[in-house]
DNA sequence: TCTCCAGTG
DNA sequence: CGTACACTGGAGA
C-alpha cells in the first residue's frame, strides 16, 4: 500500500541498508530516524527472521562482487563498441518517443487507513495502522511519524508507537469504496487500468480533446454540504465541511505558475488564467487543461468518498507514477509533454523512485556509482555489458524518461495460489492435512473463475525463513481438490522424505496452480479431437512439423503490426509467437526428449490430426466414443456436449483403465517395483547410489518381449507400446499416447475413440490399476486417475533424465542436439545470453545433491 | 520445465 | 511470542 510505495521510508530498507533517506521529520510528536532504527534493530536482532535477512544480504553482496569482477575485465575497446551499439538503440528510442498521450496515475492516500478513519471518527486524530500484529498493510500519516509503515509487523510498530491502534482490514469495505472511485474514473477513461484497490492509470487524451468544446456547466460541480450517510450525526457534518475547506481550498485555488513546479513547489501545478476554477457560492467550474481535469477527478473523489487522492500527469505511465508520489498526500504534479520538461524531471530523479527498480537493483547500481537517472544514462554502455538485454533496455528507457504510452489491459491470469503462515508445524501428518486444506481452498477459488491448469507448485518456508518451491506438471488440466492434492501430496512427500529422518519444520505452506490453457491450446485441442476421429477412417500421413496456416497468418499479421507498438509490446509478441511457433512441434517432442525414446508414432498421428482437421467442417458425422452411437450432422460443440453427457454418465469406470499413459519408463518402474518391493531407509540410499553409479538400464518385462501377442490387458498393452515406440514402428491407433497434452477429456476421448473403432467389442472391466506403480487406485474418477498416473510418470521421467545426465557426463561436453527421423533439429544449444540482472551474479548456491529421492518414491509406495 | 529471485501493492 | 499474501516476469539450469 501507500507506505510501501514510499520506498525511501521502507522499513526493510532501513533495517539493513541504512539508506538514510528517510524523510521523516522529527516533529513534536513522533520519533527521529536514529531512534526508529534503534527500536527496530532491538526488536529484530537475534531473530530467525534477521538471520535470514543477513543471509540474503550476503548473497546480494556476493552478486555485487561478482559483477564488479566482471566489470574489471571489461576493456576500453569493448566499452567503446558497446557505447556505439547502445547509442544506436537510444537513437531509435528517441525517435519513437511519443509525447502525444496524457497519462494520469491516481493513488488514494493511505487508502485502508483513510477508510477506517472516515468510518470511525474515534480514530481520526490517532496513529493507526491497518493489519495485524504480524503484518501491517498501511498506516496513517500520524503513525508514519513514528516510523510505522506498511510491510512492518504490528508488534514492532507497537514498540515504535505504543499508542498505535491496529485495525483489522475490511477488504469488502475497501472494495466498495474502490468501486465508487472507479465509477468516477470511468468518466474520463472508460478503459482505465486499475492496478489495485487504491491505484489506477488513466489515459485522458481523448477526454481532453472532447473537453475542449465542453460548455462551462458540463465542467461545473456543486460542493456537497453534508454527507447523507451521516445525517444522524450532525456534528460531524460541520467537521466535514471544515475539512473540505481545509483540504480542497488550497488545492483548488493556490495554483502556482508552471515555472515554480520543477523547483519543487509543493503547490498544485500550473494552469492557465482561463483555467482557474471559478467558485460560485457552492459550486466550482473546472478548466479544460489536464491539470484541471485531474483536479476535477480528485475533487469528485473527495466529494463522493471523503477520501483524498494524489495524482501524477505525464506523457507515459512510468513518469505519471513517479509524479503521483511527488506531492502526496492530497496533491498532484504534472510533467509537461515536451522533451525538455521530461529530461529536467528525470535529471536528478533517484532511480529507486521508478517502479520496477527495487532494493536489490538499487544496491547493485549504487555499487556502480548510479543513483540518479542521469547517472543511469551516463553508464549505459557499461550496463549493457553487465546486465541482460531486457535489463539494460529497461534501464535505458528509464534514463530517457520513456514508458508505455497506452494502457495495456492485462491479459488472463497466469496462476492462482494460496499460502498460509502459521506457528511451526513439523508433524508430517499435519503437514499433509494442511496441504489438503490449501488445495481445497485453491480448488474453490479456481472454480469461481472456472480455471483449470496443468502445473501444481508447492511452496515451503521453514522456521528459518528459507523458501523452497517444488513443481510438477501433468499432461491434462486439473482443478478439483482431489486432483491438485494428488499432485501436491507427492511433491510434499518428496520433500519430507528428502530430509528424513529430520522433520520439515515449516512456518508457511502454499499451493499454486498454473499452466492454464490459452485460447491456442483450446483450439488446438478441439482440432485434434476432430482430426483423430477422422483419422480413424481416412488414414493419411503428413510427416514433419507443420505450422498451421491460420497461425502463420496471425504471426505475419502480428509482425506487421508490431512496428506500431512500443518496444516492450514488440518483445512481448515476439516471445509469444516464437513460443507458439514451436508449441506444436514441441508438445510431443518434449516428452521424447525427456525419456530419450522416439515418439514417432505419436507425432505422426498428431500431425495427421492436424492435417485432417484443417479440412474439417463444422458439421459432420461423429461416432460418440462412449455410447458408440453415430451423431449425425451436428456441430462440434453439440458433439462435445453429447460426449460430456456420456462421460458424466455411470458407465465410465469400467473402461477407464484404458486411459493409462503408456510410457517407456513405466515398464522400468514396474519392474523395479516388482524386483525391490521394500527397503529400509538406509537401504534405499545404498540402492540409490548403486543405481546412479552403475547406470543400470532397465529393459522391458520379459513377458512382452517374449510374447508380443499376449492378451491385451492394459498393462501388457502399455508395455508393448513402449517397445514399439523404441523401435519407431508404426502402430495401431490404440497405442497413441496422450499426444496433445490437453484437457483430460480430450485425452480420454482420443483413447476411447480408438478403442471404439478398433476394439469396441472388447470388454474392459478391470479395476483402475496404475500402469506405472501397478497399484490399484481407489478412485473411480477418471481425471484423478490420470493425475495419479502422471505423478507416477513424472517420477519415472526424472529418473530417465538423471540417467541421461550421467551418460552425458562421460562424453566431451557438446551442445545437446537431438534430431528426429526427418533430420530436423528439435532442440539446439541454448544461445549464450548476456548476463541477467537476477541471477547472473548470484552468489554461488550449493545446489542440492539432486533428485535421488524421486526414484525411491516409486519403489516404496 | 523447474527453481529461485526481484518486484509490485 | 513474533515479520503476510497474491501475483508477474526474468534468468539459468
Amino acid at each position: 500500500m501507500d507506505s510501501t510505495k514510499e520506498k525511501n521510508g521502507n522499513y526493510k530498507d532501513d533495517l539493513l541498508l541504512r539508506m538514510g533517506l528517510n524523510d521523516n521529520k522529527a516533529g513534536m510528536e513522533g520519533l527521529d530516524k536514529d531512534k526508529i532504527n534503534k527500536i527496530i534493530m532491538e526488536a529484530t536482532k537475534g531473530s530467525r527472521f534477521y538471520g535470514n535477512e543477513l543471509k540474503k544480504e550476503k548473497q546480494v553482496n556476493q552478486r555485487i562482487e561478482n559483477m564488479m569482477q566482471q566489470k574489471a575485465q571489461i576493456t576500453s575497446q569493448q566499452l567503446r563498441k558497446a557505447q556505439l551499439q547502445v547509442d544506436r538503440y537510444a537513437m531509435e528510442l528517441e525517435q519513437s518517443r511519443d509525447l502525444n498521450n496524457t497519462i494520469v496515475h491516481i493513488d488514494m492516500d493511505a487508502f485502508y487507513a483513510a477508510v477506517e478513519m472516515r468510518d470511525n471518527p474515534e480514530l481520526k486524530d490517532k496513529p493507526i495502522a491497518v493489519g495485524s500484529m504480524s503484518m501491517l498493510s498501511t498506516s496513517n500519516y500520524y503513525a508514519r511519524r513514528f516510523g510505522v509503515r506498511a510491510a512492518m509487523p504490528g508488534f514492532i510498530a507497537k514498540r515504535l508507537c505504543p499508542q498505535l491502534i491496529i485495525v483489522p482490514p475490511n477488504f469488502d469495505k475497501y472494495r466498495a469504496v474502490s468501486t465508487e472511485v472507479k465509477e468516477i474514473l470511468a468518466d474520463y477513461d472508460p478503459n482505465f487500468l486499475a492496478m489495485s484497490l487504491d491505484e489506477a492509470y488513466l489515459n485522458i487524451t481523448k477526454h481532453l480533446q472532447e473537453r475542449q468544446n465542453w460548455p462551462e456547466d458540463k465542467r461545473k460541480y456543486f460542493i456537497k454540504t453534508g454527507n447523507p450517510l451521516e445525517n444522524d450525526k450532525p456534528r460531524k457534518e460541520v467537521n466535514k465541511l471544515r475539512e473540505h475547506e481545509r483540504s480542497i481550498s488550497p488545492l483548488l485555488f493556490d495554483d502556482s505558475p508552471p515555472d515554480l513546479q520543477s523547483q519543487g513547489n509543493p503547490l498544485q501545478g500550473n494552469s492557465e488564467e482561463e483555467d482557474n476554477p471559478q467558485t460560485l457560492q457552492n459550486s466550482i467550474v473546472f478548466g479544460t487543461s489536464a491539470e484541471e481535469v485531474v483536479k476535477e477527478i480528485r475533487f469528485r473523489i473527495e466529494q463522493k468518498t471523503t477520501l483524498t487522492a494524489s495524482a501524477g500527469i505525464a506523457p507515459n505511465t512510468m513518469l505519471a507514477k513517479v509524479c503521483s508520489d511527488k506531492n502526496k498526500p492530497n496533491g498532484q504534479y504534472q510533467v509537461l509533454p515536451n522533451r525538455q520538461a521530461v529530461m529536467d524531471f528525470i535529471k536528478d530523479l533517484p532511480i529507486r523512485k521508478v517502479s520496477g527498480i527495487g532494493k536489490v537493483t538499487e544496491k547493485m547500481l549504487k555499487a556502480l556509482g548510479i543513483i540518479t537517472c542521469t547517472e543511469l544514462y551516463q553508464q549505459r554502455a557499461l550496463l549493457s555489458l553487465l546486465f541482460s538485454e531486457t535489463s539494460w533496455h529497461h534501464f535505458l528507457h528509464i534514463s530517457l524518461g520513456l514508458g508505455s504510452t497506452h494502457l495495456a489491459r492485462d491479459g488472463e491470469r497466469k496462476s492462482m495460489s494460496v499460502e498460509r503462515t502459521f506457528s511451526e508445524i513439523s508433524k508430517a501428518e499435519e503437514q499433509y492435512n494442511l496441504c489438503q486444506e490449501l488445495c481445497s481452498e485453491l480448488a474453490q477459488d479456481l472454480q469461481k473463475e472456472g480455471l483449470k491448469g496443468r502445473t501444481v507448485t508447492i511452496k515451503l518456508k521453514n522456521v528459518n525463513f528459507e523458501v523452497k518451491t517444488r513443481a510438477s506438471t501433468v499432461s491434462s488440466v486439473v482443478s478439483t481438490t482431489e486432483e491438485i492434492f494428488a499432485i501436491a501430496k507427492e511433491l510434499l512427500r518428496t520433500e519430507i522424505d528428502a530430509d528424513f529422518p529430520h522433520p520439515l519444520r515449516l512456518r508457511l505452506m502454499g499451493v499454486r496452480l498454473s499452466s492454464f490453457p490459452n485460447e491456442e491450446d483450446k483450439r488446438h485441442q478441439q482440432r485434434s479431437i476432430i482430426g483423430f476421429l477422422q483419422a480413424g477412417n481416412q488414414s493419411q500421413s503428413a510427416p514433419g512439423c507443420i505450422l498451421e496456416k491460420t497461425d502463420k497468418d496471425q504471426f505475419l499479421k502480428s509482425l506487421e503490426m508490431s512496428h506500431k507498438k512500443s518496444f516492450f509490446d514488440k518483445k512481448r509478441s515476439e516471445r509469444k509467437w516464437s513460443h507458439q511457433d514451436t508449441f506444436k512441434c514441441e508438445a510431443v517432442d518434449k516428452q521424447s526428449l525427456q525419456t530419450s525414446h522416439s515418439f514417432q508414432v505419436l507425432k505422426k498421428k498428431m500431425n495427421e490430426n492436424l492435417e485432417t482437421s484443417k479440412n474439417s467442417n463444422n458439421s459432420q458425422i461423429f461416432t460418440c466414443p462412449i455410447c458408440f452411437r453415430e451423431q449425425r450432422s451436428i456441430s462440434l460443440e453439440a458433439f462435445n456436449k453429447h460426449v460430456d453427457a456420456c462421460l458424466d454418465g455411470p458407465s465410465i469406470s469400467g473402461t477407464s483403465n484404458v486411459f493409462s499413459h503408456s510410457h517407456a519408463s513405466s515398464t522400468e518402474v514396474n519392474k523395479k517395483e516388482n524386483v525391490y518391493p521394500s527397503f529400509s531407509q538406509s537401504e534405499k540410499q545404498d540402492y540409490e547410489t548403486h543405481q546412479r553409479n552403475s547406470e543400470i538400464n532397465f529393459i522391458e518385462l520379459p513377458e512382452t518381449e517374449d510374447n508380443p501377442a499376449k492378451a491385451e490387458s492394459v498393462d501388457a498393452l502399455s508395455d508393448k507400446h513402449s517397445k514399439e515406440e523404441c523401435a519407431s514402428l508404426p502402430s495401431k491407433p490404440f497405442n497413441i499416447e496422450k499426444c496433445c497434452e490437453n484437457s483430460s477429456s480430450t485425452v480420454s476421448l482420443e483413447d476411447i475413440a480408438s478403442l471404439s473403432q478398433q476394439e469396441s467389442s472388447q470388454p474392459y472391466l478391470q479395476a483402475l490399476v496404475c500402469p506405472v506403480c501397478n497399484l490399484e487406485q481407489k478412485t473411480s474418477d477418471l481425471t484423478l486417475f490420470n493425475v495419479h498416473v502422471d505423478v507416477c510418470l513424472n517420477k519415472g521421467i526424472i529418473q530417465e533424465l538423471r540417467k541421461d545426465k550421467v551418460n552425458l557426463a562421460n562424453q566431451p561436453r557438446e551442445n545437446t542436439k537431438s534430431t528426429d527421423n526427418s533430420g530436423r533439429v528439435q532442440k539446439t544449444a541454448t544461445k549464450p545470453k548476456r548476463p541477467g540482472l537476477m541471477t547472473k551474479y548470484s552468489a554461488s548456491k550449493k545446489t542440492k545433491p539432486n533428485n535421488s529421492r524421486h526414484t525411491l518414491d516409486v519403489f516404496f509406495k
